[in-house]
DNA sequence: AGCTTTCTTGAGTGATCGCTCAAGTATATA
DNA sequence: TATATACTTGAGCGATCACTCAAGAAAGCT
């Protein structure tokens, strides 16, 4: 008997992500979104409920997007080639809302003023850490990088350097690519364990 | 015969300042500046004329300091000791509002909403990049790191270094100290050119 | 003391914020 | 075709936003 809406959420939710993604979480209106998304107010809190759980799912959606792509270019490259190419590629695409990681973005604006929401974002980065983690554990098992390091190491010095990537090259006058490069090139070295 | 201001303009920039870091540019009304500042909106707009005036005064004034601390740790340490030093002191001090830093903190928030502002930021990260590549042709000069490298390459790249670690030193359960740690060992490695 | 000049006060401006809800519209079943 | 059940519309809610300004208070000068 009832109507189907008019919509399809799941696309919804990627305009919204975009939207966050390149404005924050305050610099986007419900008049933003409602303009973007092609809702009314009414529609758009029968579909959602409210700002903050859109863009909760809008977060959601980033992070499985970012795991699924370094997931895919593990399977295509093997666990040293994803890491490998993984920086050079989040700085990439022209078409992206921004080049900094929207979940960093939210840590940082919403740290103090909405929690839950940093809370979530935080997470997701964490678990990221564990899967580039498990990267480097494929590829000490791979013999590609040296038994020597500690991978849980690797991991958090690896997503910190992507973090100081991503911002680098929302700047204006910086080589994001120069230092995706250098990145990539210390990946290699750790085959060999030299020193310390 | 004119009245003085019962406020130390100066004092109130730094507080200002410190509100503006914590809680970013849209997390902080007028109302939060008023309290925090002990003015009233007339005092406020005769001091200051609006937000965004005074959200400049704290980009500057954050800006300076940093310039300062590294200066006098380069005095203190030498060039190569100051670059040793400073990740580690960047995110000490309980005291601070923030571990990030306020001038990424800024592009990533205003960049599309504030440009002017964002640019602003934007360029005291790279008088702070240009401070680093002094620091590391004066490490060279004398003798402490190798000529074999670039130092606007190494200035590049210990930028994005410290920015990454600021962030992570934002997050919950990241060992930023670790961090710190291997960033200021990296530097005692310039001295000898290794590879590539 | 008296005058001038500035600073301080705080109620109040229009605009925008996130959000609500009653009324209207479209669709799937019977 | 009639009815039930959503979905859509959009005016408008109270709260808050950055900001203004007229009136009053205080300090420096003569």
């Amino acid at each position: 008997m009832p109507r189907k809406p008019a919509y399809d959420k799941n696309a919804l939710i990627d305009r919204a992500r975009d939207l966050f993604w390149k404005q924050g979480w305050a610099g986007t209106s419900l008049k933003d979104l409602e303009r973007t998304l092609g809702l009314n107010p009414g529609s758009f809190y029968a579909a959602f409920g409210s700002k903050d759980a859109l863009f909760q799912l809008a977060l959601d959606k980033y992070a499985e997007g970012g795991t699924k792509r370094l997931k895919d270019l593990a399977a295509e490259h093997g666990a040293l080639g994803a890491l490998q190419r993984y920086p050079g590629l989040v700085i990439d695409e022209a078409s992206k809302p921004a080049k900094a990681c929207m979940l960093a973005k939210t840590v940082l604006e919403l740290k103090n003023q909405n929690e839950p929401l940093a809370a979530r974002a935080n997470a997701h980065l964490s678990s990221m850490e564990n899967l580039f983690a498990d990267l480097f554990r494929d590829a000490q098992a791979a013999g590609n990088v040296s038994d020597a390091y500690d991978a849980d190491t690797l991991a958090r010095r690896y997503q910190s350097d992507l973090l100081g990537l991503r911002v680098s090259a929302e700047r204006v006058g910086v080589d994001a690519r120069a230092i995706a490069d250098e990145i990539a090139e210390r990946m290699a070295e750790l085959a060999y364990h030299t020193d310390d």
